[in-house]
DNA sequence: GCCGTTAGTTGAACGCGTTCAAAAACGCGA
DNA sequence: TCGCGTTTTTGAACGCGTTCAACTAACGGC
């Protein structure tokens, strides 16, 4: 796998074209309507292509969504990075992070309740711990790394390593909360990123304390394990039949 | 809500009768081809009836999961209760909890795949903190309950109050890891359960010193406003149109 | 200029979940 | 026994995601 690059598609000369106008209309129409009601008959037919052409784009709907993963992440990070210079504490720079993730994520509300929706399916390519959104996870993983760095925070190096991979998976719990949310303006979610971020500070200071060493050597092996499992591929069970056959591209 | 009981469906004689043969049927079929390989119609078929006349018992496919998350926790419950007698410290109960829990589910690995996707859906009435499935998950956490109370433990009474609520989320996190697990025999879930449940032990007895008690009652509040908050049907926004229309059941 | 190969495009079809109007079966008082 | 309301059952239809064989356009070598 990876060894013969493969000499067509050069450079899709005419076809990176289509696949943005049809990738413009859809996000733009599921921003309108949300996600379900935005049929794909519906995405071709106002980016005046046929059906087919569409999917010969994306091999299903759901990869649509990919794309909105990755542009409302970088719309966070334009709007995360100017505003992160002025901070120095962690919880100070992890508050801005979190409340610009939710401001960022605003206008796609009932969208997202879709987008978890598939990305709880082990079997879709949208799973946040998937092969196919590597690339998204890790620069988003990279971001809590610079939340982590930039701070003057004193914290062990063992805990420091995991620490980014860890605040990562905190702000998908919060998203998820976000979405089950329907509190007027996400209130309610605001405060519990202000609580939440307020006891992770505390938390990290105990854990920073030499006193929990072994405690906090026993939770990073298993965190360690955890992020293991994730990315392991190999020891696959004989089930997905047919489903990963579909390497083509 | 809940005012008028209304008359008619008194009994549903021979109704009942349909709808079991349905369930048995579908739950039957799901546990052989797995959830999207069994269609509606081969439900219908198998079980000699028509298409439609499903549809007049399950209002959608969804619900058929409903029965299934019913029925395997009773199962569960039955193996665990005998297993329980013999255990009492908090550790070893919570050990064959989880572990019977794992193995109850082993038959369904690739369904309950299925279920955790929808259950994700906010909108689902499968979201294990939706109202419909409250007595599911009324029963399930009081099985956590018994847990804790059948122990020696020593434990505040703050922390027992949420203690039970708290095991049960943690036991959804163990699921939803066990759906992503591709290891043989599901090793690397049974791994994962030894040392959480491990760490759990310690840090219930860690949260149970004096000395933490600032911020145990700090997390404990947050905990509490997370209960709330997945409660709440209050505070809804103007979204969910047509949705929430379906009332007549 | 012709031809083969690849990229891009089309429209029709399939299978599925779901809906619905209408028929059938049932229960029960007159 | 008949009529009438309710429950149960039916079969056909709709809309959607997805697939596929066939067509056209673009490009490069001869």
């Amino acid at each position: 796998m990876g060894a013969t690059p493969k000499k067509r598609k050069i450079k899709t000369p005419k076809g990176d074209q289509t696949k943005a106008l049809i990738l413009e209309t859809a996000l733009e129409m599921f921003q309108e309507r949300g996600y379900e009601q935005t049929t794909m008959r519906a995405i071709a037919e106002k980016a005046n292509l046929s059906l087919g052409n569409a999917y010969y784009y994306f091999h299903s709907k759901e990869y649509l969504i990919q794309a909105f993963y990755h542009r409302t992440h970088e719309q966070h990070l334009a709007a995360v990075l100017p505003a992160l210079q002025d901070e120095t504490s962690l919880k100070a720079r992890l508050l801005t992070v979190m409340r610009l993730k939710i401001e960022t994520l605003k206008p796609y509300h009932e969208f997202a309740g879709v987008l978890f929706k598939t990305a709880a399916n082990p079997g879709s390519p949208l799973n946040p711990f998937a092969e196919e959104s590597d690339p998204v996870r890790m620069e988003s993983i990279e971001l809590f790394e610079q939340v982590v760095e930039g701070s003057k925070a004193r914290i062990p190096k063992d805990l420091r390593a995991e620490l980014a991979y860890l605040l990562w998976v905190y702000h998908l719990g919060i998203i998820l909360f976000w979405i089950h949310d329907p509190s007027p303006k996400h209130r309610r979610t605001f405060r519990l990123i202000d609580h939440t971020v307020d006891l992770l500070d505390k938390l990290i200071s105990l854990a920073s304390n030499p006193f929990m060493m072994p405690l906090r050597k026993q939770a990073l092996r298993l965190v360690e394990e955890l992020r293991e499992a994730a990315t392991a591929e190999d020891e696959i069970q004989g089930k997905d039949d047919e489903e990963r056959r579909k390497q083509s591209d």
